[in-house]
DNA sequence: CTGTGCCTACCGCATTTGAGTGATGCCGGC
DNA sequence: GCCGGCATCACTCAAATGCGGTAGGCACAG
């Protein structure tokens, strides 16, 4: 909702990029933008530590590398945002595996593009970060996406509509007992629909099945 | 990377809308597009599903309103998706309200943007769905996002940095032998450790533990 | 100094759970 | 009709877990 207006001050930037060519190239191009002014460049996580004490104000927005030499972008997103709360980040890298994108997005970042795109989508995506969006390259939205489905590959057909339920309710958190008395079974005959669903999920405890549940799989 | 060229035969669109002012605005606009051919439209989940057989081709994207009379848009998603398994679905609504959003992804939406945009808009998340994208309006995108992040409202400070980590063990389906193996532990350390973590989270299993993790406090 | 909280570790006990075996009845395919 | 899968219930045994207490060492705040 904040202004952003032409009027409005251009947007702090800061730029974390190991290589000198590209970093050199996205600042050249980044800071020729009237809507944005780059307050700070740095080749790695150390280095943007290092400077960060010296700006006057802190940057709005992180242009972050995922794959910088010594700690990683990754590796330095909680204690950005620990110390830049307010501040917004962008990862910007050539992975688009899905383990470091959910890895960059349980560490507080709010946009994720990829470096095989011009540099007006670079651009936008500053910007929309910036306006309160997350900004996603095709691929990453996708595979963000793909955290939430339900992976239809287990469960369905493999699970009879009784295992399925039973499953709800170990989902729920619920024990043998409780799961019997909101089935209307005996306890009994849960632990054994229990047992066969541990047997076809290839599991050998609540905790694993729950585990496997919140993550891949439902 | 799949071609969408000019030359591309037009992208075939169906519509789901129960208000006629509104369907009729859209259609008239996304069927002027060269790009787009409305072949199905729609004013609720039942008419859908009857029109659907008289296609000689089934739609490539859906988009479907979420607030329909009779079977809503969210519940008819998971029998759409069944039926049109290769078909993408677009979320139309004027809500952005995190569960309805965490319901539609869940359900196979790839796409969710609000109705208070331009049409403009709309006519892109459609084709960049199509183009195997994952269209997202920026409030929507943003929940989406905080459904990765911490939660730092109970952990943060909350638990300490053992209890913790014997947290994340537990997470990942361990026993508390492993966790203990893990930290380098005593079993009955952790089990200690995981007593308090029980009152300090105010639960009383692993699997209630598991559950409200998978849930609402990642 | 004292209290408080954390990390560590152990004891004991009741319950839950994982694993094995068996049994009955229903249904559907071969 | 037989066999296999499913749903139901039962029994046993051993391991894991939940729950209560105790206790020494450490660190930090009052």
């Amino acid at each position: 909702m904040s202004a952003a207006f032409s009027t409005t001050a251009p947007l702090r930037l800061a730029l974390v990029e190991d290589d000198p060519e590209l970093r050199q190239l996205y600042s050249d191009y980044l800071c020729r933008q009237p809507e944005l002014s780059c307050v700070l460049l740095a080749g790695s996580a150390e280095a943007f530590f290092e400077q960060l004490p010296d700006l006057l104000q802190a940057p709005q927005v992180v242009l972050l590398d995922v794959g910088l030499p010594g700690r990683s972008g990754l590796d330095s997103l909680p204690r950005l945002k620990q110390l830049l709360p307010d501040t917004e980040v962008v990862m910007h890298t050539v992975f688009d595996d899905p383990d470091r994108i959910y890895q960059a997005l349980c560490r507080g970042a709010s946009g994720y593009v990829l470096k095989n795109q011009p540099l007006a989508e670079l651009k936008a995506a500053v910007l929309e970060v910036a306006r309160g969006g997350a900004p996603m390259s095709r691929a990453v939205a996708r595979q963000v996406l793909a955290h939430f489905k339900p992976t239809p590959t287990a469960q369905a057909g493999l699970l009879s509509e009784r295992e399925q339920q039973v499953l709800e309710g170990m989902v729920d958190g619920l024990g043998d007992k409780q799961v019997a008395t909101r089935l209307g079974l005996s306890p009994d005959t849960v632990r054994t629909h229990v047992k066969n669903i541990y047997r076809k999920l290839q599991v050998s405890s609540r905790a694993e099945l729950l585990s496997r549940h919140a993550k891949g799989q439902l």
